[in-house]
DNA sequence: GAGTGGTCTAGACCACGTT
DNA sequence: ACGTGGTCTAGACCACTCT
């Protein structure tokens, strides 16, 4: 007769997420504790557990030890990008890919490169400017500073198959980085690379790559006018 | 004499961490399965899983069934951002805070916001802007729609103790959003009211807020020169 | 069909921070 | 001190998907 479905941790979950949307668990108040919830639903505490954790990383509780869970002030706190090959990026948007290499050769960096990639002065760095074009039009300009030491076989590769971005991808392995978004006005020389006029407003990602604490590349990207990087919660 | 410590599933995921960014485990290949791990590691199997679990959802692993694990061919596909109360944003750089409500009342949005709102045409909207400051210099300029039957006692609101930003974060439950950045050329309006000069690029945000399905709030930040948006992982 | 990850359970112990 | 969340275990069954 009262043969209950199993109840998984998504329902828990939905559950919790309905009672703080509706407004029956207001932000900064405490909710039930793991036990009562895990009596309530009928399952394990570990499901409940699961739930809750799961809302907590995402920012919606906040989870205290001996204190208890609480609704968080402010439920929205954190949204995730994602970090594209740019060569997938542009056929995602149904146009054709092709990349050109304006510029390699080993340089001295500048002393703001040298403070993002932690080097001294003396070390040359290889530098590469590459042109990504989308449907042939300009897509975004990379320009990147990369640490020969920690990327053996980079010296005799040319880019012309493989992008910078895409070499470093499939050859390099990376744990962790630094990523800055701001906008710049367009200079006389950024907007002869992409097609457009001195003076405008471009979107520009500047990307700090490391591997076991080394750090590997540094790069900036500089896109196109009216592009938009789009992300949802 | 061989009484081991408890394996944590962190010690778990960090071993596995090291063993790709030791090239151990190569992207694209296949790891040992939970159970041979978590005989190898001599705990359990959900606290292999755990572990796994994790990393799976950072983006380092693939995980499908039957088909097993295997190391993802692009390690670094995801990061996170801060979402801030602007005020915390301000004041979490040392700078005094400071808000001005240039403008309030109700209009019919244009169709880009009809769109974006899902609304229709003849619906009138509560429109705010509001200049924010941060050591009485222009930080942030918001324009704002409300959905007024999304919100009550918004009417009754002039957001001069408390912003927008603040009021809603307060008083309306949000549980999800769509965000787009960009980069814009300054109008001679914008340039007005963040003290800069017409024709800089300037750093936008583009954000509509939703709970249970119904469209609360959707507005455009439009940040002083020089604004960087930083994240790591 | 069979093997893999996904999940649930019931119980246990522990770490930590509030009181 | 003690109560709460954090975690681990051992076992079980299930869902999915590859062959």
């Amino acid at each position: 007769m009262s043969r209950d479905a199993r109840i998984s941790w998504q329902t828990v979950q939905n559950e919790v997420r309905q009672r703080i949307s509706q407004r029956d668990w207001k932000p900064g108040e405490f909710i039930p504790h793991e036990a009562d919830l895990a009596q309530e639903f009928g399952c394990a505490r570990s499901t409940v557990n699961r739930a809750l954790r799961g809302l907590a990383e995402a920012g919606v509780l906040e989870r205290r030890r001996r204190a208890g869970t609480r609704v968080a002030l402010n439920p929205v706190r954190r949204a995730e990008f994602a970090i594209p090959l740019i060569r997938a990026e542009i056929e995602g948007k149904g146009q054709s890919y092709a990349h050109t290499v304006c510029l390699r050769e080993m340089r001295l960096p500048p002393p703001d490169i040298q403070a993002r990639m932690q080097v001294s002065a003396s070390v040359p760095h290889l530098f590469v400017q590459t042109l990504y074009l989308g449907n042939g039009a300009p897509y975004v300009f990379e320009s990147r500073w990369i640490n020969v030491t920690a990327t053996p076989g980079v010296e005799r590769e040319d880019f012309s198959t493989f992008s910078p971005n895409e070499w470093l991808v499939r050859e390099v392995a990376f744990d962790g980085g630094d990523f800055t978004f701001s906008a710049i006005t367009a200079t006389p020389a950024e907007a002869a690379m992409l097609s457009c006029r001195a003076g405008e407003g471009l979107f520009v990602l500047d990307r700090t790559t490391r591997n076991a604490g080394q750090v590997i590349t540094s790069v900036r990207l500089v896109f196109h006018p009216g592009y938009q990087m789009y992300t949802r919660i």
